[in-house]
RNA sequence: GCACCUGUGGCGGAACUGGCAGACGCACUAGAUUUAGGAUCUAGCGGGAAACCGUGCAGGUUCAAAUCCUGUCAGGUGCACCA
């Protein structure tokens, strides 16, 4: 009998660690495999069940793949950098560096007490300098080849928080990190040329194997069109207005012109357009709307008519007019466009709105009513009539664009460039210096790290600048280049970036030659598999790849990707079915279940609660389903029989429901089976020594304590944790007997107990013998008879 | 608006390639044990007296549909005036 669970499992996880039993080893004859789980956020919180789930999934495959004498690597480390640390330290007003320690430190007890497989002798921490000295390295080699600049634009500033967002950080105009709405602001701004690897990082979707999902995410969020640029000239200028359209068939539909408020040309011919008042007090007008307002009164079109300005058709010579408006957009395609209302739902709009001529170019739909996208026959169009097909449309244009020198085909994306600094403390110092004579030079590698000036005014400044601006000491410094006085610059990296890399570190964490030795980059990447949140999906994964597939291009990785296999898991809804939070006081803290339950139960719960790729809503009453199980399964060393056989069949084919559940992430169906199998164990009431010990090491991924104490128990040897997996045999797993329907006219009319390798005709003869089913089957004529080997006999009579 | 995902008992969820819907667990009911509570064990547990009816709804294909097709409704996620 097993008492005293709370002991066990303290004692076995000592017994790991002293064993060091796992830790990857770098080299090794043994198979590779590389599990990663998104590292977490050091908070003040502590950790939620949600981690747990996140990391239970890698930590069962892991396990299984030691068990099956993989070299196994599963890292964890700590993403520290970041907004919601240094406010509590400006809050408290308690150094990030000690509030970043005491953090990790509380979630390092809370996933040790949960008993994971973690290799603890790699952990790795963003904040600490030796580590991001490399993510400094990275960012000096991004700048060396012209991948990170400096520029000053329109950016999305988060007045609350004082920081510069990137695209991705203020989606639906809001701030990812407190929620207030997002301003415009003029402000010099780094970026890194993320855009130039666009084409790589789609094409590199090809050679990975991401859940359907997430790569469309990622095609989405890089959003690659590809249509054509066309030329049209003005009335009187010798410029032309260069629009970008993927319908470049339709351009015989074109009726007017709109181009962004913001568009440059305007102001290069503000003396012939006469109301150029008009069109500034419009802009003006564009620049107060939140992005919130420009997206969310999408059917209002507004806008004001040039004039002095006219475009001229390319084809027809006819004049057309121009229009500015905020529905286009300066930062995509050329910032103006060529309208037709026929057959694009906004031009529509906005030519009712103004009573712009609408010409149908393609047949078919109602134009009188809404703008027609469809097919249809070419029509009004010149050497397009009569085409019907869009793509041969499309191509007959380009070439007669061509021809002329007017236009020619292009590709845009929708992704931006990754506006890169923030206006912060605790996050990597960028490592420049602003001289006056060489302008923007690189700290020398050598002098890498860069590290953060000491401080305890940590608060950013009133325009926005960042706290290391004023540093007197930290700001003024010599030129690497030409020893003249010089100014460092002040803002730091945004939290993406050492996360960016950090899967990279794992694989040789205290090198401080370089990021990682090449042979052991070599020997662990790609990372085989990767899980973690949807949420990451186009920030952090779009961004890490391109850190990757850069240091690729620059011989430092061995792989173009960085990730073969990326999974996700559901959340853990609040036990009122939404999402966990402070403010709801719906948060599950992981140690009150290890308290009150221990870590076996709270991790073969978070694995049994619902499918793993879903959400699912914590139950503390469905948790004492799981105490049950590992209890009852604990329990069996006292029920020992004799070998008889019995057991061997339901044990094979729950070996091979467990193995494959587990490579599908079916974890709740692999902890279900097991259950079943226990529960046939009770009904029989005693198992044979050598079947519980393969049970054991089934159950050994998902409740590594127990089974290691039944493990020793039973007299295993070494660990269970180590023990090889069991092998499934096909010859054991068979039934002999099935139990199949039997249905009369796709009704089923009743059940008969058959051999397992039987046809039909011994079906048939079963089926007769039965009294229920001759009686229905009396004077009917037998028409049709389906038999599904091992399932069912579906008899059509008349 | 567009794309994707999800709709199955009181609840979380199972169901191979179209082949016995409801595995496994929770809750619940009855019984046993217990001074009591709790815990444990045994049995039952979609609806209906039954014929039958049941996988969001309406059609369709098929000997056979939770599963495939068409339409539709609801919830979720992502993107969003992307030309």
């Amino acid at each position: 009998m097993i008492h005293d669970f709370k002991n066990i499992e303290p004692k076995w996880q000592k017994a790991w660690e002293d064993a060091h039993l796992f830790e990857a080893s770098d080299a090794d004859g043994r198979p590779k495999f590389y599990g990663l789980v998104e590292f977490p956020y050091p908070s003040g919180h502590g950790m939620h069940v949600g981690h747990i789930k996140a990391y239970s999934g890698l930590e069962v495959v892991s396990r299984k793949r030691r068990m099956q004498g993989y070299n196994v690597l599963f890292p964890i480390g700590f993403d520290a950098f970041g907004l919601p640390t240094e406010n509590s330290a400006i809050k408290f007003g308690v150094h990030p560096r000690q509030l970043t320690d005491e953090n990790i430190k509380k979630f390092t007890g809370q996933l040790k007490r949960v008993g994971f497989s973690f290799d603890w002798s790699r952990v790795i921490d963003t904040t600490d300098e030796s580590y991001y000295r490399w993510t400094q390295w990275i960012f000096l080699k991004m700048f060396e080849k012209g991948l990170a600049f400096r520029d000053k634009t329109l950016v999305n500033y988060c007045p609350k928080c004082r920081v510069v967002l990137s695209n991705e950080d203020s989606q639906g105009g809001k701030c990812d990190l407190c929620g207030s709405e997002v301003v415009q602001k003029s402000k010099d701004v780094w970026y890194l040329r993320i855009t130039e690897y666009a084409d790589k990082l789609l094409e590199g979707l090809d050679s990975v194997d991401y859940l359907p999902m997430i790569r469309q995410q990622q095609e989405n969020w890089i959003g690659r069109s590809t249509g054509a640029f066309i030329d049209f000239p003005l009335r009187g200028i010798s410029e032309t207005l260069r629009v970008y359209t993927t319908r470049c068939d339709t351009l015989f539909g074109v009726t007017f012109m709109v181009m962004a408020p913001e568009h440059p040309l305007l102001d290069r011919y503000a003396d012939r357009i006469s109301n150029m008042k008009d069109v500034l007090a419009y802009r003006e007008q564009c620049a107060k709307k939140t992005e919130f307002e420009r997206t969310q009164l999408v059917k209002d079109k507004t806008g004001i008519r040039i004039s002095g300005l006219t475009a001229v058709h390319p084809f027809t010579g006819k004049d057309i007019p121009i229009f500015i408006s905020d529905y286009v957009m300066m930062g995509y395609g050329t910032g103006a466009i060529m309208a037709v209302p026929a057959h694009d739902s906004r031009d529509y709009a906005f030519a009712k709105e103004f009573g712009a001529e609408i010409i149908p170019v393609i047949e078919g739909g109602d134009i009188s009513k809404e703008a027609y996208s469809g097919d249809g026959k070419m029509i009004h169009s010149e050497f397009l009539n009569g085409i019907t097909d869009k793509k041969t449309a499309i191509a007959r244009m380009l070439e007669e664009l061509q021809k002329k020198g007017i236009g020619e085909a292009a590709v845009q994306y929708k992704m931006k460039d990754w506006a890169f600094n923030r206006q912060r403390y605790w996050g990597e110092p960028i490592p420049i210096v602003h001289c006056p004579n060489c302008g923007m030079v690189g700290v020398p590698y050598e002098e890498l790290p860069l590290r953060l000036p000491p401080t305890d005014r940590f608060e950013p400044g009133e325009g926005g600048e960042s706290p290391l601006a004023k540093m007197e000491s930290f700001v003024n410094c010599v030129c690497p280049k030409c020893g003249g006085q010089a100014k460092r610059e002040t803002d730091t990296m945004p939290q993406w970036a050492g996360s960016s890399w950090y899967y990279l570190r794992y694989i040789d964490p205290r090198n401080d030659e370089c990021i990682a030795d090449p042979e052991k980059l070599k020997y662990w990447l790609p990372v085989d598999w990767y899980n973690g949140g949807m949420e990451h999906v186009t920030r952090h994964m779009i961004y890490s790849r391109f850190w990757h597939r850069f240091l690729y291009d620059l011989g430092v990785v061995p792989t173009k990707e960085p990730y073969a296999k990326r999974t996700a898991q559901g959340l853990v809804l609040g036990a009122n079915g939404v999402k966990m939070s402070k403010s709801l006081g719906n948060v599950v803290d992981p140690n009150d279940v290890v308290d009150s339950y221990g870590a076996d139960v709270l991790r073969t719960y978070v694995l049994f609660m619902g499918d793993y790729e879903q959400a699912a809503p914590w139950s503390d009453s469905s948790v004492k389903g799981c105490k049950r199980f590992i209890e009852r399964f604990a329990a069996l060393t006292d029920m020992i029989g004799p070998e008889d056989g019995d057991l061997t069949g339901l044990l094979h084919r729950t070996i091979k429901k467990v193995s494959d559940d587990i490579e599908n992430m079916k974890f709740n169906t692999a902890i279900a089976a097991m259950m079943a199998f226990l529960n046939e164990v009770y009904a029989k009431g005693s198992i044979d020594r050598e079947s519980l010990m393969v049970l054991t090491r089934l159950l050994s991924p998902f409740a590594p304590h127990i089974t290691e104490e039944v493990w020793h128990t039973l007299g295993g040897s070494g660990f269970c944790s180590t023990a090889p997996w069991p092998v499934y045999d096909e010859s054991k797993a068979k039934v002999r007997t099935v139990e199949i329907a039997v249905q009369i006219c796709g009704k089923l009319r009743g059940r008969v107990t058959i051999g397992a390798d039987d046809g039909e005709e011994e079906a048939m003869v079963a089926v007769m013998a039965d009294e229920g089913l001759r009686a229905a089957l009396e004077g009917k004529q037998i028409l049709k008879k389906i038999y599904v080997p091992g399932r069912l006999m579906n008899l059509v009579v008349r």
